[in-house]
DNA sequence: GTGAAAGCGCTAACAC
DNA sequence: GTGTTAGCGCTTTCAC
């Protein structure tokens, strides 16, 4: 079944390849063969002025001979930076952070900066080995896009480098911060359901405590509260984050005596795997029970019928972390483009 | 709408944490402050013997004090080594790519290495800039999941350190492989719909030139020649890969005269995109056609029928990638493990 | 214009 | 057991 040209003849081959001690030509072997100095290389390899025409044309001969490449961890070593970004995510397998990531590393190649992708895992301990890779001097600043540990633990590594939250914040946080408002993306999607007539409104959340996803409780607390309603803490599903949440969320809400009419997922996942699964048990969308999700993933077009959501500008949210990093990397300020991080309901049929 | 905590007196604060010129310490302070020499504390660092349990403590307690982490900068200038690894993959936003990534994450983590993971988007060249990173010595060793260059430009890299070409392989290639016979996955799927009774096989394939995807389609014509089928040029098309093909080819079959009744997608996006489209112009699935999709992602459950697919074991390609990269790091011998590496047929409602 | 030499932070050979 | 020192490949003064 499988093919494999990995035969030994071919491993010997390779291995001697690279294990053969081909020394790899350094700035000093360019010298010699163009007969100058190092420092007369690294002014050509560095664009300076002050270097005679030949030489510089000696040396860049004597480059293209060797093949040589300037090791770039000299280069951080002497001039202590790394031009690579590391970019945390709780997992790079959910699309909203593939995207994100996406965003943000196309921002990065334009300025020759590498990325380092880390994924927490929802893991504390793991994200402070991804804040000590800064401390040891192999990143030179790094993009939260989850946050495990607190402020304070989180705050304590800026001053090895710049730590830029996107898409996630602390309430009342001090850390530079580039999000969406996540109250104004719920209260759009409830106020769209209510506004349609819907009155009996379920609501799921990601969260596991209190205090995450505050934000989006808040906004559907606020567009409830303006029809005189309030949460039914028996239409209140926590921990709702994949599709397989969303599945199981179907058989939940088929045993309820008395049903939400709609219900606002908080996630394009929950409500995909909740429409898919809860239409095999006979229940009518949007008729028996509207649904909304959030992020407009590629996932919402494909379910019968598809999924009103709510729009994150994703590559947008990128390009302006990705500005704040860097105007923070040199020193500058950097003013947030507000106007070009707003939030938009589409509206599809499962509503 | 947005809200952001960066306003000035913030901004000042915390440009100020990190350009102020908070010396990092080295090693040689640790050294001072514990009252040994940096060899000393280099031996306690690396848990080397021959050091004296009191100065051992001395020196533990002066790293713990100024909060000392070794510059890992300056180890790979020494070493020579980075202990960072690239992985090339088209696109991280294909969640095909962003699972395999993932395995191989975690393979990467357990042995204390980092990855960076670079997106080729089709470009020979950006290929090019990324292979050059080992050159530099910026990374270790190469995944490539992905192949835009041909065999001897990559090959040619080799020099610089392993190269692992991970589910993509060359022809009669050279270089170290781990993938599946995709030609095996493709045989599979037309089998299971002839099998079924389906004669008029249409078949899809993300090639833009006739040598891509060659396996999967020697595969289809060889499971077509035992039913004394060829492949019909009116079914046969070229360059499907997203969602958004999927749909588009919805519009295409339905204007065919004579259409087939069953498709092999080669890809559960194009399965997707073309179940949930053609399903809307009134086609019923998998009465009127079936289609089966490869790879079994998520999404291949979602739509309604879920898709029949063939499943890729990621995870595994993933570990034996990662087992080969570490065996060739160290000049060691490693045996793909082909038994783990098989794919399967999972049979759901689209057929 | 150009070169010699110091030094970035670390490891390892060598001396004591 | 422990310290001194050379050197990894580069940039950048400082002389000339």
């Amino acid at each position: 079944m499988l093919f494999s040209i990995y035969d030994n003849d071919i491993r010997k081959r390779f291995l001697f390849l690279f294990l053969e001690v081909r020394k790899v030509p350094t700035i000093s072997d360019v010298a010699k063969l163009a007969g100058v100095s190092v420092s007369t290389v690294s002014r050509v390899i560095n664009n300076k002025k002050y270097v005679k025409e030949e030489k510089r044309a000696a040396v860049i001969a004597a480059m293209k001979e060797l093949d040589y490449q300037p090791s770039s961890i000299a280069i951080q070593l002497r001039g202590q930076r790394s031009k690579i970004l590391g970019v945390i995510v709780p997992r790079i397998t959910n699309p909203f952070f593939s995207y994100l990531v996406d965003a943000i590393q196309k921002q990065a190649y334009n300025r020759n900066y590498q990325i380092m992708i880390f994924q927490s895992n929802e893991s504390a301990e793991k994200e402070t080995v991804f804040l000590e890779l800064m401390q040891q001097k192999r990143i030179d600043g790094i993009i939260l896009c989850a946050v495990e540990n607190d402020e304070k633990t989180i705050a304590s590594y800026s001053k090895y480098g710049p730590i830029v939250l996107c898409n996630e914040r602390f309430e009342n946080g001090k850390l530079p911060t580039v999000s969406l408002d996540h109250e104004e993306g719920a209260y759009m999607g409830v106020k769209f359901l209510l506004e349609k007539g819907y009155r009996k409104i379920g609501y799921c959340t990601g969260a596991g405590f209190e205090e995450e996803y505050m934000e989006r409780t808040r906004g559907v607390k606020r567009a409830l509260a303006e029809y005189n309603l309030t949460v039914n803490k028996d239409w209140y599903f926590t921990q709702q984050l994949t599709i397989e949440d969303g599945q199981r969320l179907a058989y939940r809400y088929q045993k309820l005596k008395d049903k939400p009419d709609a219900i606002f997922t908080g996630s394009d996942e929950v409500a995909a795997g909740f429409i898919s699964k809860v239409q095999t048990l006979g229940v009518a969308i949007p008729n028996e029970v509207a649904v909304i999700g959030y992020d407009n993933q590629l996932i919402s077009e494909l379910t019968t019928p598809d999924i009103t959501t709510i729009d994150q500008p994703i590559t947008e949210i990128g390009k302006q972390t990705m500005n704040m990093m860097f105007s923070l990397l040199e020193g500058q300020e950097y003013q947030i483009n507000t106007e070009k991080l707003q939030m938009e309901i589409i509206i599809r049929g499962s509503t």
